[in-house]
DNA sequence: TTGAAAGCGCTAACAT
DNA sequence: ATGTTAGCGCTTTCAA
């Protein structure tokens, strides 16, 4: 009976011989204690394996959290505006733990509207930040800010190498890449003439983009699928009308068995190029479960979706966050997704669950 | 500043002039109250618009929870097993909220079995179960003695359509055959020899199995691929040697171009027979990531496996129970997850990522 | 550098 | 029928 007593840091106190107040004070590092006084509570530590009560703690400080979370607007992009309810989904969440979290959205396309935002937040003076570093240079600057006012920040979505957060949570671009060939592949079956369409939004995203097509050829490669043929097309014009053009008028002078998008604008951008052109049977495996993409995998014409899940990502965030200013739960330095793979008779099994 | 302060039952209390029991009382409905106290009390309640703060409610409480876990023994079998790790996961993660998770193991083949350990669960008089109701008619049995007893229940992996538990866990076998399926035809393409293997152990699960084969042909059926030749084969010796000989032997006489297994372990078993054969060109689709599909995937046998995620399924409900049990919160009425596409390229990022 | 003690909001045993 | 009060486990003054 006794042994499933828990532990409380009165048994923690008086098997090291101090009072709680000095186990708090370990347990937090925070204060001043001797070196004797903490070996000797790291040691009762150790001993009972004590895991800190979160319900009596964060009722015992009054203290209220807040976190700021950064991120493309979600009105303007419907792939954000899932990121945005993983978002709201924690605010919830933690609301009873006095966990406070406030939504600043930039402009996508805007540089400016990075900086503005970020500046916003310093002027919050959050306890921690959760943000998408989309704008490379100017995320790089904001993190300096951070460091030097000592707010833990944790990435997502996008990973920039230097950035050096408490935590980034995506996925294996590369390895990405190479399950959007299998499944145009499997497809296929042994050749083909494939198109890898860029966007160019995705100049946005270069380096997202790159690693997606390295891992989608070196599929092929690494496999001798010799027989596939693989071109690259980059449309550059800031626009979606010329984009579906251009891109109409190279399928209508080719022959392609199976396209590849990288992002998820772009997946449902040419989905709807093919139906246009009433090219059903041409392999499509974009990214994503936005509204557009389910609508054309239900049509047809998307046959393969790769599922980011930047809701989870956000919500994985959050809760890192709030892990790690309650509990100094030190979280992944990197938490990659699975890479799940929709079609036309699961995607329903994903849209139904609220598994997050 | 103030209007942000939570009102707390001090404050009700306050206002309507009487003590903090009293409000106490009125809130949980439970001892004795004068028609003139309660109204001043909820009048007060509506005032304030009170939110219980249910951190110190369960604080405050020092009640103990118990909730019984009933599981085919993980020992036994690897895919329990991995039902008993989320069970465990979720033991460690609950015990500081005084909550006690206590697993009861049956044998998943013996009935007699099932009947002794449900006795044993209601002896132990748990205030919530959860339960994998394998066996249809026990399970029926048991899910009566419990509602006598007024202890609300969980099931997960199987569900009965009469049980009207709390939240039933799992996935849609129908869809899940579907899937199957589609993997098969997007593999094989536009026809082909597909068998849809019966391992013994099936038997227990019979209307599990026979949901996914109806899904499984139903995919055929609708989408007019009537190329493809579909035959069932039920492998009725309760023994891993026989059946593996007598697939062998089926295999060596005919011409097979795919395979679908709707069992975990059924799926391995297969695996090594076309190993063994030297059939890596037979299209396999089975199930669920244990250890040794894990191996045969990696060695080309299997090429595709749905998940169905026993882990997180028992995490999931242990968390719908606690959360029942400490906030009221009602979980959904049926928990569908979604059906994981498993391939030799994602499965990687399946295995490294703790998304449970 | 340490400890005692007063909360946090709620529950429940005990008075009255 | 109602009120008082001592917890629950942790945090945080304040004193020593």
């Amino acid at each position: 009976m006794d042994q499933f007593k828990n532990i409380r840091i009165k048994d923690v106190a008086e098997l090291a011989g101090v009072s709680v107040a000095t186990v708090d004070r370990v347990l937090h590092e925070r204060g001043k204690i001797s070196e004797k006084a903490k070996a000797k509570v790291l040691e009762a530590l150790e001993k009972t394996g004590y895991k800190p009560n979160l319900i009596a703690s964060t009722l015992g400080s009054n203290k209220v959290y807040r976190i700021a979370a950064m991120l493309p607007d979600p009105a303007l992009d419907d792939y954000w505006n899932q990121s945005g309810s993983g978002i709201f989904k924690a605010t919830e969440e933690w609301a009873q733990y006095n966990v406070r979290i406030e939504s600043f959205y930039f402009n996508l396309y805007d540089k400016k509207s990075f900086k503005q935002v970020s500046k916003k937040i310093l002027d919050f003076n959050p306890d921690s930040v959760l943000l998408a570093p989309i704008q490379y240079h100017e995320s790089l600057e904001f993190f300096g800010d951070l460091k030097e006012r000592n707010i833990p920040y944790v990435i997502f979505n996008t990973n920039i190498p230097e950035a050096d957060p408490l935590s980034f949570i995506g996925q294996d671009l590369y390895q990405s890449g190479r399950v959007g060939a299998e499944m145009i592949a499997t497809k296929l079956g042994t050749k083909g003439n494939i198109l890898v369409v860029h966007v160019y939004e995705e100049k946005l995203n270069a380096m997202h983009v790159k690693e997606k097509e390295k891992g989608f050829r070196d599929y092929f490669t690494s496999n001798n699928l010799t027989d596939f043929n693989i071109e690259s097309y980059e449309f550059t014009d800031f626009n979606d009308a010329a984009f579906m053009r251009e891109l109409q008028d190279v399928l209508s002078k080719r022959t392609i068995d199976g396209i590849f998008v990288a992002t998820s604008k772009g997946t449902h951008l040419t989905a709807q190029v093919l139906d246009k052109a009433g090219k059903k049977n041409v392999a499509l495996v974009g990214y994503d479960l936005l509204k557009d993409n389910i609508h054309y995998m239900y049509e047809g014409v998307i046959n393969f979706l790769i599922h980011q899940n930047p809701r989870k990502q956000a919500v994985r965030g959050i809760n890192f966050l709030v892990n790690y200013l309650l509990f100094k739960k030190q979280p992944p330095v990197n938490d990659l997704f699975p890479l799940e793979i929709i079609t036309r008779e699961n995607i329903k099994s994903y849209l139904h669950s609220d598994s997050i």
